[in-house]
DNA sequence: AACTCGGGGCA
DNA sequence: TGCCCAGAGTT
């Protein structure tokens, strides 16, 4: 795995080629926020952003998401996959969060899991950004990356690639680092053609370097 | 661990 | 066309 100073070059690195990194995070209060990485799910930024100004100005509370019939949610965000179970999905975590939560979107990682359609990724990302509580969400993109690079170990899961990262990454980096880690994986490191000749972090990404020797072999 | 859901993006 | 995708839930 890589050392301290290798991991601070990555994160600068990050940095450096990704300053404007923006996504759907830029979204306000923990509401908005929560319902938009519930649409992102298989979907791209792009897309739920065109969807989300004109269905936030609509509903502003759970309780606007239950007063209309589940067809008309459906054609609200008929434009992003997944449309019929995110709908159903919206309004069931709506009926729980009046039900459970008094209305209000929970602020533990635990409690949020609990919700319908809410997985561990938007947990974490809803914790971290919208509550300031200590999470790292890892999708695929963050941990292609971290075990190509070494700033976890190759054989990982999910969760030990999260706790590794949080031990390894200071803590307001989190959210930034998840962004630029993502642009990374989508644009640069791909996971069918890494663009490893261009890559600023070939000289100490594991990865790459065994890519490169088994290309000097071939020639 | 494998499978389903499903529209959009890209070759 | 056919393949892949910032995921979650069920079996």
């Amino acid at each position: 795995m890589l050392n301290k100073t290798q991991i601070r070059y990555c994160l600068d690195t990050f940095w450096e080629m990704y300053p404007d990194a923006e996504c759907e995070l830029t979204h306000k209060n923990p509401f908005e926020l929560l319902i938009a990485v519930v649409l992102s799910a298989q979907a791209t930024d792009a897309l739920v952003n065109k969807v989300t100004p004109g269905l936030f100005e609509k509903y502003k509370t759970p309780e606007d998401y239950m007063d209309v019939p589940l067809e008309e949610l459906e054609q609200d965000i008929r434009r992003i996959g997944l449309y019929r179970s995110k709908a159903k999905n919206i309004q069931k975590l709506c009926r729980t969060m009046i039900d459970r939560f008094d209305g209000k979107v929970p602020e533990t990682k635990e409690e949020l899991e609990s919700l319908a359609g809410v997985g561990r990724k938007t947990a974490n990302v809803v914790a971290s950004v919208a509550f300031n509580q200590p999470a790292i969400a890892v999708d695929t993109h963050v941990e292609r990356v971290s075990k190509r690079l070494g700033l976890c170990r190759y054989k990982d899961s999910v969760k030990e690639v999260e706790r590794t990262l949080m031990k390894k990454i200071p803590e307001d980096e989190w959210s930034d680092t998840h962004h630029r880690m993502i642009f990374f994986g989508r644009y640069h490191c791909k996971a069918k053609n890494p663009n490893c000749p261009d890559c600023p972090l070939l000289f100490l990404c594991r990865e790459g370097q065994k890519r490169k020797r088994k290309e000097e072999k071939m020639a």
